[in-house]
DNA sequence: ATTCAACTAGACACTTATGTCTAGACGGGT
DNA sequence: ACCCGTCTAGACATAAGTGTCTAGTTGAAT
């Protein structure tokens, strides 16, 4: 996940200049922390500084308000969850397994797809209009990003929008349960898994290809 | 759902004593109400009171305090999530997808499953130790209850755990998305998915019958 | 009619949060 | 050496929330 520790650090200090305590980006990194941890309704500005041990206002230099940092943050997560795999899901590959193997790939690396972010916002986006209205251009633009994936491979559009959609709640509803399962356990069902999204049977080379991946972005 | 539509009526009185303007019960109802549309944060003394037309120190008599309250609401979703599932999963039926047409009648009835409250819930415990082994217990409740299912049909207690574990993370997914399909759309697929779930196809009399059922709790 | 328990309202004390304003501290460019 | 833009701290104002205490009000039972 690349969640950066946050620890009360001297500060990443970008520009160089004069005694900051605490950069924009580190207001930015540590409000991040805590909507992905404890979500939205607990980022504070008054628990923010504390962690960074900065005056609270402070924050009022870099942000024009709590308001300022939210949005900030919704345009982090649509920029990376989304972006991220929409990316995967147009990723060049010889079959239907290998191209959902790159959309895998992007689900269970630490460094693509955050999960608990993704189950943040949402939970965020049940209490707010406009965040809803940015959550479901999202969901739109993944579920379309996957079925036009399908579609290169041959599957008739109504197929292709039908298997992108159950493909892509049965990973939010995977993550939803926060199953504590291990990497060997999960892999031991790919090739079925492969099978049961997409009709056909991945080869050995692609399977192997895969475990090797997701044995490498393992977090042990 | 049966979520009374919190009305400030003159309130539900139940014991036919004296000049009550807002029974426990409606404390509890509203505050679930809360719970279910903005989540546990949003559950205030304050609000709640407004909502009721009541003094908020009026609370103070009913419940000890707001987490006397709290804890209620999650022995309320215990009872009722958890033990309408575990039931439904331990209904006598001739075959496995009768069996399983069981579950998915409680799951769509509005007034058996309560998928809204459920994530409530679970947004909640991410915030609370406490809760979240609450929960944790209730997810071993339920898909253990699903795979002894599966079990008193022959299947062998692996299989027969995988089985549950999948179907119950699907149905998780599919409401924590929230899709707005219409019930039609959901029976044209309901052959298939028991399929899927089972391995064996249903019968078309249970096709007729659960369609029928559901179309019948179908909230128009 | 009087009493009494059940219930309510409002005042008080406290905490936690946001946002503003002002006085400054620091350090690089001149 | 000194200024000035960048950033920080602390005081202030305000709002929203919890929980306590006390003085009622009200309907029902006696």
């Amino acid at each position: 996940m690349t969640n950066a520790p946050s620890t009360p650090q001297p500060a990443a200090d970008a520009t160089g200049s004069a005694h900051i305590k605490a950069t924009r980006e580190d207001w930015l990194r540590v409000a991040m922390d805590v909507l992905v941890s404890d979500g939205m309704s607990e980022v504070k500005v008054l628990t923010i500084s504390q962690r960074l041990d900065v005056s609270r206002s402070s924050f009022y230099w870099y942000f024009k308000s709590r308001k300022d940092l939210m949005n900030q943050l919704l345009a982090e997560w649509e920029k990376t969850n989304t972006g991220i795999m929409v990316a995967a899901a147009q990723t060049p590959a010889p079959t239907i397994t290998a191209a959902l193997n790159a959309v895998f790939k992007c689900i269970i690396d630490p460094d693509g797809f955050n999960h608990p972010l993704d189950f943040a916002v949402r939970e965020w986006a049940r209490r707010d209009g406009t965040v809803r209205r940015i959550v479901d251009r999202s969901d739109t633009a993944r579920t379309d990003a996957l079925a036009q994936m399908f579609q290169r491979y041959g599957y008739a559009p109504d197929e292709a929008d039908i298997r992108a959609r159950v493909l892509y709640y049965q990973q939010i509803g995977y993550y939803a349960l926060d199953l504590n399962e291990t990497i060997e356990e999960r892999l031991a069902r790919a090739r079925l898994y492969l099978y049961a999204f997409t009709g056909v049977y991945p080869s050995a080379e692609e399977i192997d290809e895969f475990c090797t991946f997701a044995r490498q972005v393992a977090t042990p």
